[in-house]
DNA sequence: AATGAATGAGGATTCATTCAT
DNA sequence: AATGAATGAATCCTCATTCAT
């Protein structure tokens, strides 16, 4: 497996669901989802092809999974985040804002293809992952909504701030590299920082 | 020619550059590059397969000039609303913002196709459109600078902010609905306020 | 499969690698490498298109595969008949002459196609087949060489009389017709008499 | 037009039958009938690919054509040379010979096509290409006659030796290299002398 | 679980040829 | 004569998927 896939999904080397599914982002990540053929996730994963089918019903199925461990790993670090957050707006933003801009980093690939290939999803499997995208959001909405009404934000337009917010932090995945001139901690906070600066609130420099 | 196409290439009626672009436009924005073929954009366009050949090589260079006439017809607006704006920074920048988005909304598809397309091209014709696309983000970015160092924008890191900017008004491609809650120059309103927030400019409440 | 197949691959009926090369010689042979379709192979194999590609790469491979097999069995012939040949460069001569001449007519599609397509291969393989040929040529030009040394051959000629025995000789693929005037052990003999012949060797009339 | 092309055909610079016909006898020589495209001959010829067929009504009628001319011209050649020739058979053969290697070493290319791609043709044009290369061989055959009458040429099969003779000397299109070690005088002296040991004749050593 | 063989549909591209101008 | 536009058929090859083992 190439050095650019993801560790959301190994577990050993074997051909098992997490390895098919880590072969599957490379490949989703590199070429696309209709750039990746079904013979590149096989031999990616070290397997044949028709073993694929063992684990996955098709390539869109493929795509679902990846998508929802994707989510369900971002999901769960914002979760997390906040759990140890104040009580503030404030500080619950910058919570958020620093794991979503962290899950990019550390995934870059697997957030690059949330945003590009959900499209290529319909039926069930879409509406898992558009629920968990969306969930996201509303978390980061919420937020604003609290500190629009405490006063903490005083953005004339809080309702679409949240999506601005997001679409800024996702776009990380579409450029990043790790040779680049900022760290993570260091894109963690700028994006912290531009959020809050967005939204109108009180941005303290931490450099 | 489907409803949902541009008039950014539209000419007359018969099969000529503009109509193959269109419907290129078209079949690229609704299955992406891998997932739209060559059928699809001749059958768009009126006219036979290999007839799409007498005017492009290729299907790739078929994307290269869709993103490049997108991209043109971006920054050309951009500078004619620039011409036409104050010498000052905030002014520019909300000039400079509303072009953007106004040409998100009103070529919707191309919008997206570029930001979600490039990646599929490669060599020379890559060259020429990241280059287009980076000129855009560029004049933002000068922007920044301008008023930052005259103090008009008091954001401690003007240096990614006009990646942030772009980001988010980019954004717009993949979720504006003509129908939605928001019109045209309300978007460009709200975005304008959007990036003056972000740099920590003075914003004025237009509402 | 058609009547003027060979049986130099043939093992059983089910598509295997055999089958196929009988029919891709078929093919070739009768419409030559460019003038074959692919889909003519597969029909002639007995199996689908697409198929074809789980036993070779492409149609390149395919000549490739066919012109060595060729070339390979034309050699192990011209080998085991200088196995039981006596010593003198004359009975060499003629022992590796109908050898040569007898494979011609037991496999006059492969031998036709050997010197017709081998024009359209390129890189490694056009090498392997070219390098099997050349060794053909050589062990004529050894035999040529010694009798030329020990007085048997009295040509003044001697170092291209090996490329010129093997055009007449290699020439038979693309007359010869079964039906025809002379039988293979005539045909045979005569090319071992032309060739002594022209070597200036001393021939014996064996009519 | 490239240097390997014949001087068989040129006339002036402008598109004209000369100049379609040597552009098809360098693509039909490079690719093979099936390989060469009438875009290839049209560029090759300087023209547009639909003015071809103001000249020829199909790419098999320009193989036609080629080969006809270059039959035509060889043919006059060994006319030419045998006007010249004394009475007896083995001053005809050897001036037959020489104007027939000589004719495939100043055109090799046309007389490579004229072994090679014959087979592409069918019906009338077929005949004609056909019959002007038996009469070649004819010419041969009757000198060959004649001479094992005269009992100049001893052979045992006088029958089938003018094949054999024209198969050599027609190889010569598929190995000659203007930069080889042999001189176009020493390849006809050479396969003169071959010829006429072949036959048994009374070969003189002239080097 | 795992695999190699198999397939029909479809991929982009090129073909020889025609036609209006 | 000469051309650019046009086309239907064909090119090689790859696709996701299935099946027997």
């Amino acid at each position: 497996v190439s050095p650019s896939s993801s560790t959301l999904f190994r577990d050993v080397s074997r051909a098992n669901e997490g390895t098919i599914l880590a072969a599957a982002l490379d490949a989703f990540g590199q070429h696309g989802f209709n750039g990746a053929s079904m013979r590149d996730i096989a031999s990616g994963a070290g397997t044949s092809l028709s073993n694929l089918y063992n684990y996955f019903g098709s390539k869109s199925d493929l795509l679902v999974a990846v998508l929802k461990r994707a989510n369900d790993e971002q999901l769960a670090r914002m979760r997390r985040a906040l759990e140890t957050a104040g009580p503030g707006a404030t500080e619950r933003l910058e919570a958020a804002v620093m794991a979503y801009v962290g899950f990019v980093v550390d995934h870059q690939l697997a957030a690059l293809v949330a945003i590009s290939e959900i499209r290529y999803l319909a039926g069930e499997g879409r509406q898992q992952v558009v629920y968990a995208r969306d969930t996201t959001q509303a978390i980061i909405g919420a937020i604003v909504a609290d500190g629009t009404a405490s006063g903490e934000f005083r953005t004339p337009y809080p309702a679409d701030a949240a999506r601005a917010i997001v679409s800024m932090c996702s776009a990380v995945s579409t450029w990043y590299r790790p040779t680049g001139r900022l760290s993570k901690q260091e894109l963690e906070r700028l994006h912290a920082h531009y959020a809050l600066a967005l939204l109108e609130g009180r941005t303290v420099d931490r450099s």
